[in-house]
Formats: C-alpha cells, sequence, structure tokens
RNA sequence: CGGGGCGUAGCGCAGCCUGGUAGCGCACCUGCCUUGGGCGCAGGGGGUCGGGCGUUCAAAUCGCCCCGCCCCGACCA
C-alpha cells in the first residue's frame, strides 16, 4: 500500500489524556482515537493489527478442534435470569429495553447463550466433547475504564467455553486449551507467565491466567526466578520473611499501657520503639453478615480473596466504625484479640509461634503488651496474608518477586455451574441422564496490542513484533522526487508483494527526518531506505527493535527480508 | 460512588486571579526552497472559549447548576 493514500494520523506530542505508554503510541503512532470513556475507535493501523492477532487465535483455536460460531451481543435477559447472573453481575452489565419494555442486555461473557445453545441439541455423550468460540465484541459498564485499549467498556474477545462428559474429558480440553493458549501467546512475540489464578465468583476448580510483566497492568504476580512458582497475588503463598526482632522471653502476662493518639501500626511502632512486627493487627471484618476479627503481623495486609475463601464466605468487607464500637467497645486503631468473646477470631498463619507481641486493648488510646496467642486468647488459623515484598517460596526458602502485569488471557474450569443452573444434560451410556461438565477460556484481543506495544516500546515508539505489526516492512525512498529512488524503491516494493511480504510504500513527499520518524512511531519492523547508497547499487535495511543497519544490493533485499520475516512468523 | 485535576483551533498550551480586541507552538492550505532523523522563508484558513442560567453597560474571565474527560481510591467472570 502507498503511504501517501493512506489514514495513518500520527501526532508530534503526546495527547495530555494518555497516562500509559500504551494509551500515548497507540494515540500517537495513529493506530486508535476516543470516542468516550473507555469506548475507542479502532483506525487503520490498529484494526490491521487486530486482524491478524484474531488470525493466530483463529488457527490455534482451530488446530485443537475448536469450531468458530458467531452469538448475539444482545441478549435477551431470560437467560442470565436463569444461571443467576442477571443479578450477580449488578452494574457492570448494560441493560436496555426494547420498545415493548422487555429487558435485555449487552453480553459481558457468553457462558449462558453458549448453555443455551448446548443444552437444545446435545443429547448424547456421542456428541462429546465439544469446543466452541467466537471472536467477538463484549461490553462491561466498568466503573473506571482506564489506561487505554486496557480496561474498557467494550472490547474484543476470543471466548471459548467446552463441553465434557466428565472430568477427564475436562481436564483434556482444559488442557488443549492451555497449550493453545502457549502457542497464540508465542506466535504474536509476548514474553508472559501463566498464574494460578483464583476462580471468583465462577466457582470453578482450576484456573490459570496468563499474564505479561508490566508497569500499566492492574494485577500483581508473584514470581520465583529459581523455583518457576508463579501466582497471582490474590492466590499466591509464601513464607514471611522473618521478624527482626526476636520476641521477649518468659511467660509474661498481657499487661496494658497507655498509647494516647497512636493509632495506625506505623504510630505504636515509633511509640514503643519496636518494629511493626511485634504488633498484631487485629482488623474487624464482616463476612456475610457476620463480624469476624482478623489478626496479622504487624506488618502484613490481609488477603480479602484468602479471608473469604477461609471462611466460605461469599461477602466480605471492613466492618464500619459504629459496628467495631459495639462489639469489642473501642475505635479502630486500639483493637485486639484479648477477651473477645462476641466474634469468631480467625489468625495469620504468621502468627503461629510467636509470643508477648502488641495489639490493641479495646478500651481507646490503650494497648497491651506480652500477649500470646493462644494463652491469651484462642483463634483458628489460616493462610490469610498478603504475600509481600522480601517474602521467599513456600517450599525452598528462594526470593520471591512481585510485580505488575497485564492479565491476557484466563482459562478455567467451570465445572457444572451452568449445566445444572440451565439444565444442560446429556444420556450417559447407560442412559441416563449426566449434566455437563464445562470449562470457560477467554483472551483479551485489544490486551494483545497493548501489552506487545507496553512490552517492546522504546523512546523513538512502538516496536511491533512481526507477527502482529500493521505492516512488516515500510521501503521508503529518502526523496520521492528522484525518479532513480522512485523507481527502485517501487522495484523492491514490488517484488516483496510478489513474496508474499505485507509491506508499505512510505510514497510521501516528506523530508526523510518525518518518514524516518514516522516509521518509527508505529512500529514498523523493517525499513528499507533507498537514498544515497543506490549510486553503489545499494539499499539500507533497518531493523526497528535492535537499530541493526545493514547494506545490500537492490536485487537481494526483497529475498533476504522475506526470508526473515517467515522465519520471525513461524 | 469518594478524593483530586482538567475542558480555549486537529494536537500541546497561554490568557481567567485583577471582566472590555481570543493568543502562541505544532499540524493544515498556497507559493518558493529543501531532501539521510519531526528542514527554511513568505502568505493564509480555522474558535458556539464544554453546556445552561445568572451578575454586569460588558463574561473565556465572576457566581450557581449540569455535562464530559483524566488520575488516585473503591470496584473488577
Amino acid at each position: 500500500m502507498l503511504w501517501s493514500k493512506l489514514f495513518i494520523p500520527t501526532l508530534r506530542e503526546n495527547p495530555a489524556e494518555a497516562e500509559v505508554v500504551s494509551h500515548q503510541l497507540l494515540l500517537r503512532g495513529g493506530y486508535i482515537r476516543q470516542l468516550g470513556a473507555g469506548i475507542y475507535n479502532y483506525l487503520f493501523l490498529a484494526n490491521r493489527s487486530m486482524l491478524k492477532i484474531i488470525g493466530i487465535v483463529r488457527e490455534e483455536m482451530n488446530a485443537i478442534g475448536a469450531q468458530e460460531m458467531l452469538l448475539p451481543a444482545l441478549n435477551p435477559a431470560e437467560v442470565w435470569q436463569e444461571s443467576g447472573r442477571w443479578d450477580l453481575m449488578g452494574d457492570n452489565m448494560f441493560r436496555l429495553k426494547d420498545r415493548f419494555g422487555r429487558p435485555l442486555c449487552l453480553g459481558m461473557t457468553h457462558e449462558e447463550v453458549m448453555t443455551s445453545i448446548a443444552r437444545g441439541e446435545l443429547r448424547s455423550y456421542k456428541q462429546l466433547p465439544q469446543i466452541w468460540y467466537q471472536i467477538q465484541t463484549k461490553f462491561r459498564d466498568e466503573p473506571r475504564p482506564k489506561s487505554g485499549l486496557l480496561r474498557v467498556r467494550q472490547f474484543i474477545m476470543k471466548d471459548s467455553y467446552s463441553f465434557d462428559l466428565d472430568a477427564q474429558g475436562l481436564d483434556a480440553s482444559y488442557e488443549k486449551h492451555r497449550a493453545a493458549y502457549c502457542r497464540i501467546f508465542d506466535r504474536c512475540g509476548l514474553e508472559y507467565i501463566t498464574v494460578e489464578a483464583d476462580s471468583g465468583a465462577m466457582g470453578g476448580s482450576a484456573s490459570q491466567e496468563f499474564m505479561v510483566r508490566s508497569q500499566a497492568g492492574e494485577d500483581y504476580v508473584v514470581a520465583c526466578k529459581e523455583t518457576g512458582y508463579a501466582a497471582n497475588l490474590e492466590k499466591a503463598v509464601s513464607r514471611p520473611a522473618p521478624p527482626p526482632a526476636a520476641d521477649p522471653e518468659g511467660d509474661l502476662d498481657p499487661e496494658e499501657f497507655h498509647t494516647p493518639n497512636r493509632k495506625t501500626i506505623e504510630e505504636v511502632a515509633d511509640f514503643t520503639g519496636l518494629p511493626r512486627t511485634s504488633q498484631m493487627k487485629s482488623l474487624v471484618m464482616v463476612a456475610d453478615g457476620k463480624g469476624v476479627l482478623a489478626l496479622l503481623r504487624g506488618d502484613h495486609q490481609l488477603s480479602e480473596t484468602k479471608f473469604a475463601a477461609a471462611l466460605k464466605a461469599q461477602e466480605v468487607r471492613p466492618a464500619h466504625p459504629e459496628e467495631m464500637r459495639e462489639w469489642l467497645g473501642a475505635d479502630a486503631g486500639s483493637l485486639g484479640p484479648v477477651g473477645v468473646k462476641s466474634l469468631r477470631i480467625v489468625a495469620d498463619l504468621a502468627l503461629t509461634g510467636r509470643k508477648n507481641m502488641i495489639c490493641g486493648a479495646n478500651r481507646d488510646d490503650y494497648h497491651l503488651r506480652n500477649v500470646t496467642p493462644d494463652e491469651d486468647f484462642q483463634a483458628e488459623y489460616f493462610d490469610l496474608r498478603q504475600v509481600a515484598d522480601g517474602d521467599t517460596e513456600i517450599e525452598t526458602g528462594a526470593p520471591l518477586q512481585i510485580h505488575k502485569s497485564v492479565e491476557i488471557g484466563h482459562i478455567f474450569k467451570l465445572g457444572y455451574k451452568y449445566s445444572h443452573s440451565m439444565g444442560l444434560n446429556v444420556l450417559n451410556h447407560d442412559g441416563v441422564e449426566t449434566p455437563v461438565i464445562m470449562g470457560s477460556y477467554g483472551i483479551g484481543i485489544e490486551r494483545i496490542l497493548s501489552a506487545a506495544i507496553e512490552l517492546y516500546a522504546d523512546k523513538n515508539g512502538i516496536s511491533m513484533p512481526v507477527s502482529i505489526a500493521p505492516f512488516e516492512v515500510v521501503v521508503t525512498p529518502v526523496k520521492i522526487g528522484d525518479a532513480a529512488l522512485r523507481r527502485a524503491a517501487e522495484e523492491i516494493y514490488g517484488k516483496l508483494q510478489a513474496l508474499g511480504v505485507d509491506v508499505l510504500l512510505d510514497d510521501r513527499d516528506e523530508s526523510p527526518g518525518v518518514k524516518f520518524k514516522d516509521a518509527d512511531l508505529i512500529g514498523i519492523p523493517y525499513r528499507v531506505t533507498v537514498g544515497k547508497k543506490l549510486a553503489q547499487g545499494n539499499v539500507e535495511i533497518a531493523e526497528r527493535r535492535s537499530g541493526a543497519v545493514r547494506e545490500v544490493q537492490v536485487a537481494e533485499a526483497p529475498g533476504w527480508l522475506a526470508e526473515k520475516i517467515h522465519a520471525a512468523k513461524k
């Protein structure tokens, strides 16, 4: 294609509203334009990249025997009411009414619709397994869209669903997806890791996320370089760093002391001159309507996910100040477990074996010292704590790192949730009605694009992997008015096309600087510069990612590039 | 939904405090010039100053209300 005929509105300056790198560069590179909060126009370049991503996804899905469908984005309320998610999804679901007042919604995901197809048609175990997928627009009324295409209200997702007769079948479908996802992300040129994830309200048994490390990400991943352990922070486990100060020796009794206006762990640590680890953090929580006292080491954070899982609670929240006062007789900042009878007490495992610690006295402005778990109060122990910097791998003690990541894919075993709620059964060998076991698997198309940009961007702009770049090569005649340069450029361009290379000819009447800057900005992997070297019969090939430049003869350039490009796409 | 910020030409911003002619850079158009890293010179076009109501002789500027966008938090199969 000829650049002079295309709409590639690049910008010299960063638009003020863009904060994260991928957002800035997508706008500057002329890939996207914003229409509203969390709603974007995908212009020519973004669309080209996304079509390539979709092509890879489609090939790999088809390769595991998945069948592509296209389901409606507009859904009647009924199917969602059947599964119970009409209410569960709350404000995250876009809802509307038709002219007769009938309730509809825009699909956030398609378990219900897929299940509704399956239950009408699947009757025998002989029809199983099935894997069905679609690549389709999803709608979510995000409370806070942000970070360009990373968190939006309308986005394209590849979602697939597996239907199996039994758990072994589900395991096989799940494994097929895991392998296919690895091939997809490899082919898209991403560096990623898979992590164990929380199954959340979906009620599944196993779940993995595919994560790309990035400052722009919103998820935290805990990973160990040495052992390969990796988990979502919500689920990660670790050995805590040992407390820097030993507990006081002796079988001491709790003793109240005055701590005027010292409420936070930090303030009490300063006041006592002891590290935060010498304190017990007491958090009053409400789990499914009942008050619970959660105890942690002073420097640790409660993981609400683990807390909810430990208590098998659906809904968890911090208690209101009035509730704390009612249950414990003091305000937050002076609370502790000693003498508490009215609340269930759960403690993090990091408190086992500790003694003579400091905690609130349940009397405003007073704390207790010499409080020993299991002696001065009784608690149930669970892993409740969020992994923190400085923690080590739970089995080997190897160091752990925590970093921000973007979730680009998620696979999980759904189990029978939808089969049960929506009545999806088949007859088994013995002619007995058996519920079908399901899996659900998603990939965010825009997130692959954004993650690739985040991963490889440099000071000059985007640096796309060959497989998903909007063009693979740009041919740049330095001076378009020069007939010889133009002829050579057109010749290379034509040959590249013939070799199946996705090539762009920058035939604009612009200064070389402008063309080079634009080519770098939009991230085309290879640039052929047709300029002064032509006098010797040569052109230059510049590799965007490495900056490496090589001089080759005009006749050799297309073949050399085609080889590189085909190798990169394998 | 809580906290903060912003809204003036396509983009980036100044002007607002202290009311009176709407301005700068980039981009765009025309001509000349230039052609290896966002080139130079000259001329030019483009604005309901987010919207409404109010105060005033007079509002981009002051007041009230609303809308939109961004950031932090809450939330996030």
